[in-house]
DNA sequence: GCCGTTTTCGGCCCGACTGTTTTCAGTCG
């Protein structure tokens, strides 16, 4: 995947124009494509061999010609000439809260500050203070801020973000006076990763909210606080930005603070175009700047002309389009997960049995589970040989004669060898209600050998899911090189299934990926993939990011009711059976 | 640099907080 790469480059050149004091508008321009060619469900060089990329938006004609060069040469004459330019050397100090820009450059050329290191030992010296617009307090500032930078690990994944946010919501929200609290920004939206917290609330005591809020244990440092909107970093590192609001104001608040930017830059345009304009106050008709509404976030979308869109199809990524056209997809819910069909017990590496698995689901109101444990490629995990997983089918079909009021399948995570052979043989799989099958081991193949041996895998007519299809661990992990869209297209040939590996390290597919599987009929199906009753929790963030994907309940494999899905599960097999098929 | 039910030229989202200043620049979201 050089989607990655290339929208990498686009954001260098961006910050590199922006010291440069470039127009501002071929900066944003650099950005948006940058996020585009990031936000591809596919590889960029599918697209420009179909001579589809200039029909992204954002991507126009001088974008579409530096990407083919970089696919062409590796580089691009004018990212080459970028990286000569003396503003290049500054981008790291860009990084820095607290300095932008203006600053970077204005350190550069009055006091000849490159590095980090450079900047550090200026502030300390007090070099800082006296350059113009710039005083002690900054100069402070311009420290601390370094030392969040070295500290600073990038994003945070989903479920430790939300789990913070909903502490300070839990605390802010037990206030008297607090009428509601909504963590916004891109937890609600269930961004796989998130930059750091939003939360918004309503009270009549805002100095209250304040108080409490900037003095709870959690937090490190205070870093803005003012009467209606503070910001702290708590110990964790996360940055939670908190802001009080009237009730009249809230939806369009709750609307603005929960993004994305760029849904949100779209929906000021479409404003624009209607002679509104939008703000986190309200919408307003900028002639007789009567107030159209704001109260509530259906009232934002209602004075646009359009229904509520939910907040996590909000990216700019065809939402406003698809709700004009009421097309919108009525998303998949908490509510209609009818099962999990991916965990794992002390047969291997989990912490519980299937009789303990099983009650646990059965208090989340699911009405079957599939124990998955793995095949014995997978040694550091104890992982089963035929005899072991025989042994352990039957102690399944015991457990379910045992446990009351849930359906316990059995069945097995199977590794798919380098060849793309599994890693147990077909009779045995055969004896299982659910096969996955998964890649755990020689990640570092080619795109076509791994496209090849997953392909195989898929052909197996034992097989239902294809687990974590890319194999990525978010932050530490690249995604092993795979043709995604010729295993979408093979899953949907072979009647199988892909994973949303609801896993927080993981959700895999992501939300693009689903996006495609599910427009290509392909079915979901979201696994906690748990080694333990507590991950079963985990469920919530692959429904997530199945939202993101556009995925409604008839998507998801695991929303079918019990007899429906063993009627997908048993299909396969049938059709193979039948003789000219 | 992108884009088009106002436009192929001339637009391009809006506001809070901080610090350094007596009106604003920079950063951030």
């Amino acid at each position: 995947m050089e989607n990655h790469r290339i929208a990498d480059i686009f954001d260098e050149i961006a910050d590199v124009l922006e010291l440069q004091d470039e127009s501002v508008f071929r900066i944003r321009s650099y950005r948006r494509g940058a996020r585009a060619i990031r936000d591809l469900p596919e590889d960029v060089r599918t697209l420009v061999e179909r001579g589809e990329l200039l029909k992204v938006p954002g991507i126009g004609k001088s974008l579409t010609e530096k990407v083919e060069e970089i696919l062409g040469t590796g580089t691009s004459e004018f990212y080459e000439k970028i990286k000569k330019a003396p503003e290049y050397k500054l981008l790291p100090l860009l990084r820095i809260p607290g300095v932008g820009p203006r600053h970077a450059i204005q350190f550069y050329r009055v006091l000849g500050i490159v590095t980090v290191d450079d900047l550090e030992e200026a502030a300390r010296a007090g070099r800082l203070h006296d350059l113009e617009r710039m005083g002690e307090k900054l100069e402070e500032r311009i420290l601390k801020g370094i030392e969040q930078y070295r500290r600073r690990t990038g994003r945070f994944r989903l479920a430790e973000g939300m789990l913070h946010a909903e502490a300070v919501a839990a605390k802010v929200g037990k206030l008297k006076g607090v009428t509601r609290i909504d963590i916004a920004g891109s937890c609600r939206r269930m961004k796989e990763t998130i930059g750091d917290i939003d939360i918004l609330v309503i009270s009549k005591s805002a100095k209250k909210v304040m108080d409490v809020f900037t003095s709870m244990k959690s937090v490190s440092e205070v870093i803005a606080r003012g009467a209606t909107k503070s910001s702290v970093l708590l110990e964790a590192g996360i940055q939670v930005d908190l802001r009080v609001l009237r009730r009249e104001n809230y939806g369009a608040a709750l609307h603005y603070f929960t993004g994305s930017k760029d849904h949100n830059v779209a929906i000021r345009d479409r404003a624009k175009r209607r002679g509104l304009r939008v703000s986190e106050y309200g919408v307003f008709n900028v002639e007789t700047a009567e107030r159209l509404g704001g109260a509530s976030e259906e009232e934002v979308f209602a004075a646009l002309g359009l229904p509520f869109i939910p907040p996590e199809l909000r990216e700019n990524s065809g939402e406003l389009e698809a709700a004009d056209e009421g097309r919108l997809p009525r998303l998949v819910e908490a509510g209609d997960i009818k099962g999990d069909l991916h965990m794992h017990t002390t047969a291997t590496d989990g912490r519980n049995t299937p009789r303990e698995m099983a009650v646990a689901a059965r208090r989340l109101g699911y009405r079957y589970v599939a124990i998955t444990d793995h095949s014995k490629a997978v040694r550091v995990a104890g992982g089963l040989d035929a005899e072991e997983l025989r042994a352990h089918i039957e102690a399944i079909r015991k457990a379910n004669k045992e446990v009351d009021g849930i359906e316990i399948l059995a069945g097995v995570e199977v590794d798919i060898m380098k060849d793309g052979g599994l890693d147990l043989p077909d009779d045995v799989l055969r004896q299982c209600d659910v096969v996955i099958a998964a890649v755990h081991s020689g990640f570092n193949m080619p795109e076509a050998r791994m496209t090849r041996r997953i392909l195989k895998a898929l052909e197996n007519e034992n097989v239902n899911i294809l687990a974590h299809p890319t194999g990525r661990l978010i932050g530490e992990r690249e995604p092993y090189e795979v043709d995604i869209e010729a295993v979408i297209a093979a899953a949907r040939k072979c009647g199988v299934a892909l994973e949303l590996n609801a896993f927080p390290d993981r959700l895999d597919l992501k939300d693009v990926h689903c996006r495609a599987a599910r427009e290509a009929g392909v079915k979901i199906s979201i696994g906690t993939d748990a080694h333990a009753v507590a991950h079963l929790a985990n469920m919530r963030y692959g429904v997530g990011t199945a939202r993101r994907g556009w995925c409604e309940a008839g998507d998801i494999l695991n929303a079918m009711t019990l007899p429906k899905l063993r009627k997908f599960l048993a299909r396969r097999r049938r059709d193979r059976a039948k003789p000219g098929v």
